[in-house]
DNA sequence: TCAAAAGTGTTATTACTACACCCATGT
DNA sequence: ACATGGGTGTAGTAATAACACTTTTGA
């Protein structure tokens, strides 16, 4: 199924029509969930907020270029990313009729803290509770995204993506408050996390943010998949 | 907004695509969760099972596609629809390079008893594990489909969009085996679905399948829109 | 009268919520 | 010695799962 294109086009009665990605991109930064916006550099509306975007080719796959995109501003290839939806009013592009598939994706704090405006875009994190006016419908997908990330982080173990593989329970705790923006009873997160054996817990302790240290654990995926398999969900 | 469209294409890099829209209808007959699958009737692979779908015209919007598809063959425009996935696989169609919307949709017992195949197209209804091989990838969007709809029936009431505005509760128990493929406890499911008060109860019985008959309900709107407001969610 | 589906309650177990104090350590 | 964040336990309440018999009525 690889090289079947043929370059004549067969179905005659279709226009195409213009299809670019956006992507939304999250982060967790001083306890607030934030989001990576950017300058606008094309017209219309140059200069404006925005999400990072760009046109599909017509020689590369949707997936593909989506990591395209979150690869030349991050730099990294292996970040968490999924579909959120394809967004197609006829009007909701003056430049063109555009349909824009938009992705989201979760960029670890260790990462987040490699300079990203030094790759080629001008760009700014906003807390989630203050984004300002993007361009287009791009509010509309982020406010979509973020009830996504909720639902999802609801039954799906995604905390962990915004974090580097090596954490304490204590940031894991603070992700998820930031995710939903309100404080978890610290004794009751602990018990259900470390019932579930989803965590490692590690020799090691991270001592840069309290004199006592906090203990490292990392994710422990066999379990998860082990759980999903018998229907367990992940309830936070 | 809405009359801004520049006949002149102003983002002069970008190469346009076809895009199309396929719709996933679901049922429930014979205690069992069905799919309507269509006879293919365009080359490449006329002749063969596949969703229906149709081309994205260049004046309409991605959901008035999807509405206009479903439309055409269910004669109904008024059916639960909700966009599934973008599938921008680069070969994923060997008559050309085309993208694809997939939607899935739940339809009616009582709809489904009007004939669909009066309406165009040669159709049948399959069951879910009994699926017949689909052309290019749409056995892909079809398995993907019932992940998202056993996910989203979990926490939200669509059980009742796949019956009559009024229905008996060995129904929708029926409804929610049909989509879980599993027993459901009888007396647990009256006793939460009850409970939680988003149905109301009728005066009337339905005697079609038993002589002692059933009382009819009908699923309260407004108790849902509170419950979910509280961050009540629905779990079966 | 009997077959077929509708309807009903209890108990044991498990999960959840709310809540306050001691621990370890670097300064 | 003290300030800071890390770590722990219990008890009351609510939700869940497992389980079997009686009711109604048309044929």
């Amino acid at each position: 199924m690889n090289d079947k294109i043929k370059s004549n086009i067969q179905y005659t009665n279709a226009a195409p029509i213009l299809a670019a990605v956006d992507c939304i991109i999250f982060g967790v930064q001083e306890n607030e969930l934030q989001l990576l916006v950017f300058k606008r550099e094309v017209e219309p509306l140059s200069g404006q907020w925005s999400l990072i975007g760009d046109f599909i080719k017509k020689d590369e796959s949707v997936a593909v270029a989506a990591r395209r995109v979150l690869e030349e501003v991050t730099g990294f290839n292996d970040i968490y990313m999924k579909q959120l939806h394809l967004f197609g009013e006829l009007n909701r592009d003056p430049g063109d009729r555009v349909l824009s598939v938009a992705y989201w994706s979760l960029i670890r704090i260790d990462q987040v803290h490699q300079s990203f405006k030094a790759r080629n875009h001008e760009s700014k994190w906003v807390s989630f509770n203050k984004i300002p006016d993007l361009v287009l419908d791009h509010n509309e997908m982020v406010n979509m995204a973020i009830q996504t990330l909720r639902e999802k982080a609801r039954f799906h173990p995604i905390g962990f993506e915004l974090l580097p593989a090596e954490f304490t329970i204590p940031q894991l705790l603070m992700v998820y408050e930031a995710i939903y923006n309100r404080k978890i009873d610290d004794r009751n997160f602990r018990k259900k996390i470390l019932k579930s054996e989803l965590l490692d817990r590690l020799e090691k302790k991270d001592k840069s943010t309290s004199k006592k240290g906090s203990f490292l654990y990392k994710f422990n995926n066999e379990t998860y998949k082990k759980l999903q398999k018998e229907g367990y969900y992940f309830d936070f």
